[in-house]
DNA sequence: ACTGACTCGTAC
DNA sequence: GACGTACGAGTCAGTT
């Protein structure tokens, strides 16, 4: 005799989610309480039903008959929380992944579908059990097939109901429940019934009746005021019971013999509990299922230790090179370093040989220094060699060019691989990976604990050790990683873009930027001597010597002893940042003697002091590019931070003049004209804003022109500064409030201008719904190129939170889109550089903008290259405008 | 002496 | 509270 068993799927997870807290959350921030109640209760009914068929039956968000028959169905019901119905997906998630058949279908509710499978199966002879919090679902119950297994409160509170438990719950059996309902009514579907009828009395009315129609017809023998309710409220009643009467006629296509568990991939189940954190549900569904694997090794995650070989012989070098290069699949690789971060020398390179067995292989950096050695492991890290993982390739591509090696044969960086997965991350040091993805970990080192890339006092043995061990985990993450790539759509990603990125990244911090250091120095001693004047004269006004970059003292003297009015707080006390100075300027002259200072004092510490620092025995600067650090894909740079070099003061863009061309080059400077403007035109589809580009006139003008409806020509300069606001303020999802500040106007007149702004573009407007409506939706924002950004805060209870994260959301798919944009430039242009037979080469790049050195007789050449590169590298509804500019420094750049 | 929270300021 | 994404300098309070 088999047992099938229906769940419904709304209903458990609706449960679920109510009667588990609400804070039960991944550490990315996902909500998972209703996931891991309905997951729970599966594993527990699997336990103790052991069903031999098995089916997960949803409702869809379609209207139903049921709705068209009555307006107000289900019209009682709150919207469904954000946090529920991103936790309704993963649920789905979950039972696909288990390959559970999973059923739905348009027009018809869960029950309907369980209604007519249950039919069915009885019609067979088979045993059902329908899994359900739904109380209409006991009028299906019919001895001595079919059962409901009705979920009480939490999600362990259950009870099996046949027709005399039915009775026993509500006083009627299965088949008189309907009517029994009708008069009763149900308030979760807004169907109120008649009134004064309660359980009991409807019990007693349909035992007694036998159903409605023996009611009405037996009204008489009532007692009046029953009579009455029961009289005014008849078609009520009978419209009850045809809404609550399942359909047996769902067309299920479905052969009932293939309702059952199918062939599913642990390793895949894993991942996704992984990512869940349900660790311990894990271990009980696999106990339940009775499965062992791989992936699954009892006493928890594997240990990856290396079985490490030094090779340091010509010939074993060689031959072990030429082995490598001509065996198959991925070639997972780790470099060493020794020494603190930053001045660390690269010792040499792990390669895995045979991961199964743990077999590793560690060449020493010197041993590359033979010729013959370093042709074979050319070959083999070459265009066409063995595609090669890594964990932060880029790190070991700076290490193997110390040797004089060029890879070029990266497949995957599962560094990436996990940012691209995750964005939002903070870091993704590879052992938290391993025990993510992989359910391994690495073995403790062998000396005392230390940081990844603390090195200090371990030798090189340990080191080889270390890489090797890594190297062991980058290989045990290639498959999982990959898959889920491919299930979220990433692989084109990964592949086109971030990986090809990488070597442009490396090559840029390999050769580093050219400063004139006396310059710089020159420069920083002027400012360092400004400081101090302005210094004592704030000292003077303030009538006291005082630690200016103190806030907290800056605050006393300012509000207590000077008595100036405090404009605004910050968590700790009233501000003192520019724009609270800037608005009591002319109340005492340390006002203008601080602003100046701050500028001054920010120029000499950041820049300064700071950059003199980062430049490297070669007399450059070497900065890195950091590939997976901005949520929204843009690159980020630190040691030094090259994308904030002054430019928008004439003393901070001094500093510009100290960035210069290498000996025999100058320097070639484009960067994209208003991109992100133009992504917003391109993704909101707006035919004013793309008019607008099109035209080919000033941006801001023509905008001011739109908003403020007036002719282009007779555009005011007020006019068209506060349109350009609102542009750049756009993308960040400015309201009223920010551009009243920013533009020193009253609140409603800035809310005028964004109302008309918005009136002259109003796709503009309507994309930012969409956009916020869609991530709220999925928990997830996704750009043009498929890049995903997790956005827990927008299902936030708070509202400030949620707003930011709806801010974060129309942000991250125009940032996006343009970092997105910006990357393929830069993987054309490098390409194009190298074809062109010119030693013209990519030395910096700031988030729209590229910094070339080209020898001045290919001047022309290039600027052609450049422009070609990066106006073509994505197709949009209105031209990717290139500025260019070329000169003796950074400052040559023209606005 | 180190660490983290905080404030401030620079870029796109 | 009110503008998104970064990095970093400096202060201050708490810890080692």
């Amino acid at each position: 005799m088999t047992t099938l068993m229906l769940i419904d799927g709304n209903s458990l997870t609706y449960r679920a989610f109510f009667a588990l807290p609400a804070d039960m959350a991944t550490a990315s921030g996902q909500v998972t309480n209703a996931v891991f109640g309905f997951t729970s209760m599966l594993v527990n009914l699997l336990r103790d039903q052991k069903p031999d068929h098995l089916a997960v039956v949803f409702d869809r968000s379609e209207p139903t008959f049921r709705h068209e028959a009555l307006s107000t169905y289900k019209g009682n019901r709150d919207a469904t929380p954000d946090l529920l119905r991103q936790q309704m997906g993963i649920v789905r998630e979950v039972v696909e992944v288990l390959h559970v058949p999973v059923l739905d279908l348009v027009g018809f509710e869960a029950d309907d579908i369980i209604a007519t499978l249950a039919t069915a199966a009885e019609a067979r002879g088979d045993n059902v059990i329908i899994v359900t919090g739904d109380r209409d679902s006991y009028q299906l119950v019919h001895d001595p097939h079919i059962k409901v297994l009705y979920n009480k409160r939490g999600v362990s509170d259950y009870a099996l109901y046949d027709e005399a438990g039915i009775f026993e719950r509500t006083g009627v059996k299965p088949t008189d429940y309907v009517h029994y309902a009708a008069l009763r009514g149900d308030p979760s579907d807004n169907l109120p019934g008649v009134p004064g009828v309660g359980e009991k009395t409807a019990a007693k009315l349909i035992n007694q009746y036998g159903g409605i129609d023996g009611i009405y017809e037996h009204l008489d023998e009532l007692t009046p005021k029953l009579r009455q309710n029961l009289a005014e409220n008849e078609d009520k009643a009978r419209m009850n019971i045809e809404l609550m009467t399942l359909r047996h006629d769902a067309p299920v296509t479905a052969d009932p013999d293939d309702l059952q568990i199918g062939d599913f991939d642990l390793a895949e189940v894993r991942q996704l509990f992984d990512f869940l954190e349900f660790r311990q549900l894990f271990d009980r569904l696999v106990d339940v299922l009775g499965v062992t694997s791989d992936a699954v090794e009892a006493g928890g995650a594997r240990v990856l230790e290396a079985e490490r070989t030094d090779v340091t012989d010509q010939k074993e070098l060689v031959a072990l090179f030429g082995a490598l290069a001509s065996s198959t699949g991925p070639l997972a690789a780790a470099g060493g370093w020794l020494g603190d971060e930053g001045r660390s020398s690269f010792e040499g390179v792990a390669l895995v040989r045979d991961a199964s067995s743990g077999d590793v292989v560690w060449i020493p950096a010197e041993a590359l220094n033979d010729p013959k050695v370093f042709a074979a492991a050319s070959v083999l890290f070459s265009d066409g060699g063995r595609p090669l993982v890594a964990h932060d390739a880029k790190a070991l591509m700076r290490g193997l060019n110390d040797c004089g090696i060029d890879l070029r044969s990266l497949s995957l960086d599962t560094m990436i691989a996990a940012y691209l997965l995750d964005p939002a991350e903070t870091k993704y040091s590879l052992e938290p990976l391993l025990d993510r993805y992989a359910d391994a970990r690495l073995p403790e080192d062998d000396d005392q604990a230390e940081g990844q890339l603390d090195f200090g006092g371990a030798d090189v043995s340990v080191v080889a050790q270390r890489s090797a061990r890594r190297a062991l985990g980058v290989d045990a993450l290639v498959v999982p990683l990959r898959e889920s790539l491919e299930s979220r759509g990433l692989l084109d990603l990964n592949a086109d873009i971030e990986v090809p990125l990488v070597r442009v990244l490396a090559q840029m911090e390999i050769l580093g930027v050219g400063v004139d250091e006396l310059e710089l120095r020159r420069l920083r001693d002027s400012l360092v001597e400004r400081c101090d004047e302005l210094r004592a004269l704030i000292w003077t006004d303030a009538g006291e010597e005082f630690n200016v970059n103190s806030t907290i003292k800056l605050r006393e003297i300012l509000f207590e002893k000077l008595e100036l009015t405090p404009q605004k707080k910050t968590k700790t006390g009233f501000s003192t940042d520019a724009a609270t100075l800037e608005k009591l300027l002319g109340e005492h002259p340390i006002i203008e003697h601080l602003l100046a200072y701050r500028e001054v004092e920010k120029l000499r510490s950041t820049y300064g002091e700071g950059l003199l620092a980062e430049i490297a025995p070669d007399g450059r600067i070497h900065a890195t590019f950091n590939q997976t650090v901005a949520r929204t894909g843009r690159l980020s740079s630190d040691a030094p931070n090259l994308h904030n070099i002054p430019v928008r003061s004439e003393l901070g863009r001094e500093f510009r003049k100290a960035f210069v061309p290498s000996k025999g080059y100058t320097l070639l400077i484009a960067d994209y004209n208003q991109i992100e403007l133009r992504c917003i035109a391109h993704l909101a589809e707006d035919p004013g804003l793309i008019g607008a580009f099109e035209s080919g006139e000033d941006i801001h003008n023509a905008t001011a022109a739109r908003v403020f409806d007036v002719d282009p020509d007779s555009v005011t300069i007020e006019q068209r500064s506060k349109a350009k606001m609102v542009s750049y303020g756009l993308a960040y999802g400015m309201e009223a409030f920010g551009l009243a500040q920013r533009l020193s106007v009253p609140i409603g007149e800035a809310q005028q201008i964004l109302d008309a702004y918005f009136v002259a573009f109003p796709a503009v407007h309507d994309y930012m719904d969409k956009t916020i409506a869609e991530a709220r939706e999925r928990g997830y924002t996704e750009t043009l190129f498929g890049r995903r950004r997790q956005i827990p805060e927008l299902a936030s209870d708070n509202f400030r939170i949620r707003q930011a994260g709806e801010r974060q959301a129309m942000n991250a798919g125009i940032q996006g889109l343009a970092a997105d944009i910006f990357k393929v430039a830069l993987i054309r242009l490098d390409q194009a550089l190298d074809s062109a037979g010119s030693t013209s080469r990519l030395i910096l790049q700031v988030h729209d903008e590229v910094i070339c050195e080209v020898p001045p007789a290919d001047l022309d050449a290039v600027t052609e290259i450049v422009l070609e590169a990066m106006s073509g590298a994505f197709d949009l509804r209105v031209p990717l405008e290139v500025h260019l500019s070329h000169g003796d420094s950074w400052a040559a750049a023209k606005g």
